[in-house]
RNA sequence: GGCGCUAUCGUCUAGGGGUUAGGACGUGAGAUUCUCAAUCUUAAAACACGGGUUCGAUUCCCGUUAGCGCUACCA
């Protein structure tokens, strides 16, 4: 590699629009530009396109680099830069703030005659474009304004006529070369001179267009390898030309796949969540998604290993094998790898999210703790100790901890049958409360407590849930269980089926003597959640 | 229409002139369980098509087809 001859550093830089939420493509972009920099010990940038002042939005670059940062991706300069602050050496790094640099190169490259000013009108570039397409040629510019002369153009400027700035495409194949794609070329008579800067009246008039800001800033920051989606190729030809113009060193390209929905169909928000931030939303975890991000449109070498964090992933990464192919999307397989995480996650932290998803989705009974933390105990004693004495609607220490370890085995019932933490709620919502009228309004329901059997078992289990003090134990309930067996022959199914549904709502779910302890030991502590008790009074009384 | 990119199980991929074409997700079956999930075991599942080159091609070349991207004085 080009990196072992000298003491060569790789810049890369990623150059999003704020002008909506990070795409989970982009985001792969910004991965594969940070792997590849800290995997050669190279730079990486975070650069701003925000020329389109109509479509950017502040909000979206806080939201943007906070995506970023949440992925695990850092960047050595540009907005939001945790190791050097905005003013780096080839800054500033938000392009609406470079706009001045731009116009000395406009003017350098008309002086030696490298562009040249186009008068054509729209409706003439749009006649000669439907021309072509009719004659079945490409649609490139004729390229009539190149050989006008300089009376004619100050004739046109005289007449106060708008001018387009275009540079002059040489007659010669425009070839680059893309690391995940071999060398690509294009027949200069393919590719249009390109527009560099504006001419229509209004505010954009004189503001220079994307494909020249683009190649100017990437070769002042010095940029070596342009690592970006692959709908920027047949922009690569234009961007050489230009780099050819001012003869800079035309830099490496590595253009990244598209990420396609399960229809093939490029990945949109009609497929379900595609932003950054509603992944992080759901609860998933940040380095199931890095993960996944990685191993779309790239693979191991060794062909088998599939889980990795981001510091295993450094020293292996490599653009050469990333596929050129486009890849679909894979939900199932992203969950697959976010329970992996969760598995593997630090209790402490993955309760922390995970009370969260509570507190947004069972404002009841939530949150258990988290408001605690906002005092410290001193806090608490001192406004105690007041006269008159300020109590805090907020649990004691004794309760946080009792609390915890409540919510720690909801937790471990059911985090394994959960993709993603926001699912954690819906699936326990059941020991929150049940609606029995709904509970019975189910048609596989009603099916089992029709059975005669089904009427005898909740009265049998009913009947000692209701002479029975204090909470009920899951060894109450294992004698019970049995007890009942015994007197009426019920056994299996029959038996604990109704049962289950008088206290969950559903014929399935977490074992018995996991979920009994757990409605017990939470009502017991004084969370809005009905004892045992409690269900069957409503459940039978229906 | 033009230009360009792409093509291995349903999906993500490994591989590469001679392989039982490997792994993972998902799916099916079995074990376990009151049930669900989890877990373990196991099975099915692929080189788009047609021509070359070659002793031999899924692999290299050409073409076809299909998909996608670009085709703007958007980014």
């Amino acid at each position: 590699m080009v990196a072992a001859m000298t003491n060569f550093i790789p810049r890369v830089r990623f150059a999003p629009s704020p002008t909506g939420l990070l795409h989970v493509g982009n985001a792969r972009t910004a991965l594969y530009n940070w792997l590849f920099a800290r995997r050669n010990g190279g730079l990486i940038f975070l650069r701003i396109e925000d020329t389109d002042l109509e479509r950017s939005e502040a909000r979206y670059e806080t939201q943007l680099i906070e995506d970023l940062h949440w992925l695990g991706i850092n960047w050595d300069a540009g907005p939001g830069s945790s190791l050097e602050p905005d003013t780096g050496d080839h800054g500033p790094y938000r392009q609406s703030e470079r706009l001045h640099i731009y116009a000395e190169y406009t003017a350098r490259l008309l002086a030696e005659g490298k562009a040249y000013r186009c008068f054509c009108t729209p409706e003439e570039l749009e006649a000669e474009r439907t021309l072509a397409t009719a004659e079945r040629r490409p649609q490139v510019y004729s390229g009539r304004c190149r050989a006008l002369t300089v009376d004619e153009i100050n004739d046109n400027l005289a007449a106060g006529k708008h001018f387009a700035v275009r540079l002059r495409i040489e007659d010669h194949p425009l070839r680059f070369h893309d690391i995940v794609r071999g060398p690509v070329e294009f027949a200069a008579d393919t590719v249009s001179d390109p527009v560099l800067v504006r001419s229509a009246s209004g505010v954009s008039a004189g503001v220079p267009v994307y494909n020249y800001v683009v190649t100017i800033d990437d070769a002042l920051m010095g940029i070596t390898h342009v690592i970006r989606g692959d709908d920027h190729i047949s922009n690569t030809p234009k961007q050489v030309a230009i780099y050819q113009a001012f003869g800079w060193p035309v830099p490496q390209f590595a253009h990244l796949s598209t990420i396609l929905g399960p229809d093939r169909e490029r990945l949109s928000k009609r497929h379900g969540a595609t932003s950054i931030s509603v992944f992080r939303q759901m609860g998933y975890l940040p380095e199931a998604m890095a993960n996944y991000l990685a191993l779309l449109g790239w693979g191991a070498e060794d062909g088998k290993t599939e889980t990795f964090t981001l510091a295993e992933l450094v020293p292996i990464f490599s653009l050469e094998r990333v596929t050129p192919s486009p890849a679909i999307f894979d939900f199932d397989k992203l969950n697959w790898l976010n329970r992996h995480y969760m598995k593997l996650a630090d209790p402490e932290r993955l309760a922390k999210l995970a009370e969260r998803q509570f507190c947004l989705q069972k404002p009841g009974v939530f949150p258990l703790w988290s408001t605690s933390e906002l005092y410290t105990a001193e806090t608490i004693e001192l406004l105690a100790s007041l006269d008159p004495p300020i109590y805090l609607d907020i649990p004691t220490k004794e309760q946080i901890a009792e609390r915890k370890a409540w919510f720690a085995s909801l937790l471990a019932l059911f985090l394994p049958g959960v993709d993603y933490l926001a699912e954690l709620p819906v699936k326990s919502s059941f020991i929150f409360g049940i609606d029995p009228d709904a509970a019975h309004a189910d048609p596989e329901n009603a099916a089992i407590l029709a059975e005669d059997s089904a009427r005898s078992v909740l009265a049998e289990f009913a009947s000692r849930v209701r002479t029975h003090n204090g909470p009920v134990s899951a060894e109450n309930f294992k004698d019970w269980v049995n007890e009942i067996k015994a007197a009426t022959g019920i056994k299996g199914k029959e038996l604990f089926h109704p049962i289950r549904i008088a206290l969950t709502g559903s014929h399935s779910g977490p074992e018995f003597d996991k979920v009994i302890p757990l409605i017990e030991e939470g009502a017991a502590m004084g969370l809005a959640i009905p004892t045992i008790h409690d269900r069957i009074e409503q459940f039978v009384g229906v």
